[in-house]
DNA sequence: TCCATTCCGAGAGCACCGCTCTCGCAGAGC
DNA sequence: GCTCTGCGAGAGCGGTGCTCTCGGAATGGA
């Protein structure tokens, strides 16, 4: 690892700080976030931009990086600051800590799990972040079932479904009995579920509570899927 | 009821066409809809288009509350054709065409679930065409509470939410005692999440048979709520 | 030290967008 | 037959993403 150039530094310097503008345009005024208006925020004429972002897409994609790790990290944290043991009480805490990002963050959530933008193709390196968030959720089986915890469904899948969840497990490295694993891929779904229609729809504008409706929405997939408590 | 004169029915022609071509735009283009294109394809300038829409949110509202419309149609029209009695099969129907009307108009499906656009607010007269699949599904349980078909839940909520919950259910009409309505809610917003990722993520882009693994998961979740078959 | 190379911001410009305004025409109603 | 209303065309405003050119400045090797 060659010593940065003055340049170099430069240049990571305004590529951070043009994303650290546009992230603040995004929060502000939604999704259509306009490259001259970024441009405009810094002093520089919109053109100059391209001299670090070679489109409006590229930016939007950087964004999307960083927002998709900064979720994997508030997630993974909330899970390793429980017991091991406690599934149930991981589960809550990685569930929670979702939702909680996704209110803090609402314009970067609707950027990661909102309707694709038309021409909008996500490149490859977006995928290997956008799993943690569920994969923090099916570790939490794994360790359950590694340390009998947790009993798998006593049902098997029907068979074309089976071998289909059992090489969605393989490719994401978590040896699970594939009905268990459907169970988790419900509570996942449930999970973003949840948090879109709190984010986007106004189903639940009447729903004072939010908190105690996520918690006992969640409860339910604990449930289902047969997460115990700790002891 | 007056007859309409030529010119109210020339106009309302005009109406129609035009949600017509602006519908066809959406489904090739996606979401960003432009009212200039709709104008080209129709031969006529844009400035033309004001004289049936006052601005481009108007037109998109038009076509949201036909889109909920036309899914209300296809949903309730799934759960009138199963046996009254058999409350699983009307699940399934009615989970099944939700699925099948947003696969056949994901953009439409996107405009109605996905993120909202940011500047856009929607009218108060969508919320009841908005309600009606949902409606459809707590239909399914009230049947089954009133013939004794449908077990409620032992364990009743907690107590801010238990409230919370029954002044939902009496702003829907339909008295269901509130932990069952709430294993209701979560059929529901499974079902969302379940068709939000096949449309717009990529997470089951690996799973071969997606009729089997959403038939699969909405199973899971008929169970959850008790839901049992006819006979 | 000098010079060629590289990098970068400014500016003009293109095609597109939503939207407004004016104008002239044609049909409807009196 | 006349007036009034509705409608399409056109020009125009400010906005967008993006391209290209130009000139200045820093970099790095000779």
């Amino acid at each position: 690892m060659v010593a940065p150039s003055l340049r170099a530094r430069v240049r990571a310097g305004m590529i951070d700080e043009i994303k650290a503008v546009a992230r603040r345009h995004l929060a502000n005024d939604g999704a259509n976030l306009s490259l001259r208006a970024v441009a405009r925020d810094m002093g520089m004429v919109s053109s100059a931009i391209y001299r670090y972002f070679p489109s409006r897409d590229d930016l939007l994609t950087a964004l999307i990086l960083e927002a998709y790790n900064a979720l994997g990290d508030a997630v993974e944290a909330a899970d390793a600051a429980v017991d091991r043991a406690d599934l149930r009480g991981r589960w809550h805490a990685t569930c929670r800590a979702t939702r909680s990002w996704a209110l803090a963050h609402p314009a970067e959530y609707a950027l990661l799990y909102g309707s694709p933008v038309p021409g909008y193709a996500a490149p490859d390196d977006t995928v290997a972040p956008a799993q943690r968030p569920p994969l923090t959720l099916v570790g939490i089986l794994r360790d359950g079932v590694a340390d009998g915890r947790l009993q798998p469904p006593a049902d098997e899948l029907p068979e074309p479904l089976r071998a289909d969840v059992a090489e969605l497990g393989a490719l994401l490295s978590v040896d699970l009995p594939p009905a268990l694993l459907a169970r988790g891929m419900a509570g996942w779904t449930q999970l973003f579920g949840l948090i879109s229609f709190e984010l986007f729809g106004r189903i639940n504008r009447m729903l004072p509570h939010r908190d105690e409706y996520f918690d006992h929405q969640t409860a339910l997939m604990a449930d289902l899927i047969g997460l115990s408590s700790a002891g």
